[in-house]
DNA sequence: TTTTATTTACGGGACGGTATCGTTAATTGA
DNA sequence: TCAATTAACGATACCGTCCCGTAAATAAAA
């Protein structure tokens, strides 16, 4: 990235940002070894030179930008966590949750940090560092929350509660025919309930 | 493929399955993306044009070699669903099942197929038509039988609980630092148990 | 029945064209 | 004046098609 204060001619913060979204773009279109550095730096609008000057290759640049460029939901502060019932934190995220769960970026993004998985684990190390991690300890939080309630088996590993929700929604938007926002919302409710984070309100 | 009695030389049966095969390995190891008829016809030590005379293009090639894929575990036939208790077909099939889940190959696969959901969406539905439905259906049957038996609860959707399964796993083996095999074991109980699969035997 | 002609499949390689790679040279700008 | 930047470079890979010489089957002729 931008190095440090030099002599000569100083490096373009923007080039960066630019460079880094055209690339997390072109990761999402065509995969890691669909994307090239070559179409990375047209898309930014960029020569190439620009691009190696900065980073040495396609997996590093990609792993960067989906550290730094993915936008990020809104996520409840810890303290809520503490403070509110799981019940509730849930009741008012769900449907912006499933809204962007149910969204063909969400989607496709999913797909590939997937797809990427074993061949480029470095990529999905920065994924899980930086996106997956700060959520799953939120989730945790609410979990250990509702397994002193009660409504949550005691017994049960947080990790592999988290799992089975993330897990079942992740594969769903994956299968064919996935489901729409509405829909998504009707299916995250059930397999909550399942775990015990949710009860549906008596009128709906 | 292999086209019907004609005039002339006949394909070669054989041709097919190297093919077959080499574009599955190619697709494993590359991705949709990043593997080439170039390559496969090399690998199955053949000429482009045996490659191009069979099939119109990469897709459907690897497409068809997603569907032949013959994956060696075994499945009990529906009779045995009916008649046995789903504990005692888990219990059985486990030990098989959380080793092939926990193999590299299955990573790699389903890594794959799963990156390709989104871009290459007839791969995706050829997977599930030819090898996820027919699981589904058995494990459907398993979740009906429990759910009479009373150790599922019998309000819940068995494909929203067929996904949380499948899904905990699949999302499991491809998280940094995957299990082994004996791990993947254990994971597989907690799972199946929060589901009301699976009891813990008194001993284990 | 035997021979010959015809047709298709095959491995191998060449083709024109495009895309990408990583490097080098020339230009621009703070 | 020095680093950032663009443009050009040769090399390699892949595309889809075509051709070569050979192999293997069927169909027609002797």
């Amino acid at each position: 990235m931008t190095a440090a204060r030099g002599r000569g001619r100083p490096r373009d913060p923007q080039t960066d940002t630019a460079i880094l979204r055209a690339a997390l773009e072109l990761f999402i279109e065509r995969g890691v070894e669909g994307a090239s550095i070559e179409q990375i730096a047209k898309r930014a609008g960029v020569g190439k030179l620009t691009v190696y000057r900065r980073w040495s290759g396609k997996e590093e640049l990609i792993a960067q930008a989906v550290e730094q460029t993915i936008p990020r939901d809104l996520v409840p502060s810890p303290e809520d966590v503490e403070a509110m019932a799981p019940q509730e934190i849930i009741e008012r995220m769900l449907p912006a949750a499933a809204e962007t769960v149910a969204s063909p970026e969400f989607r496709a993004l999913t797909a590939r940090m997937m797809g990427s998985a074993v061949s480029h684990p470095a990529l999905m190390a920065a994924y899980w560092k930086h996106h997956i991690l700060p959520r799953r300890e939120l989730a945790a939080a609410m979990l250990r929350h509702a397994q002193k309630d009660g409504a949550v088996s005691a017994d049960a590993d947080p990790d592999v509660l988290i799992d089975m929700m993330v897990g079942a929604v992740t594969w769903r938007v994956l299968q064919p025919d996935p489901p729409d926002a509405a829909e998504m919302l009707r299916y995250i409710k059930a397999v909550y309930q399942q775990i015990g984070l949710y009860r549906p309100s008596p009128e709906s």
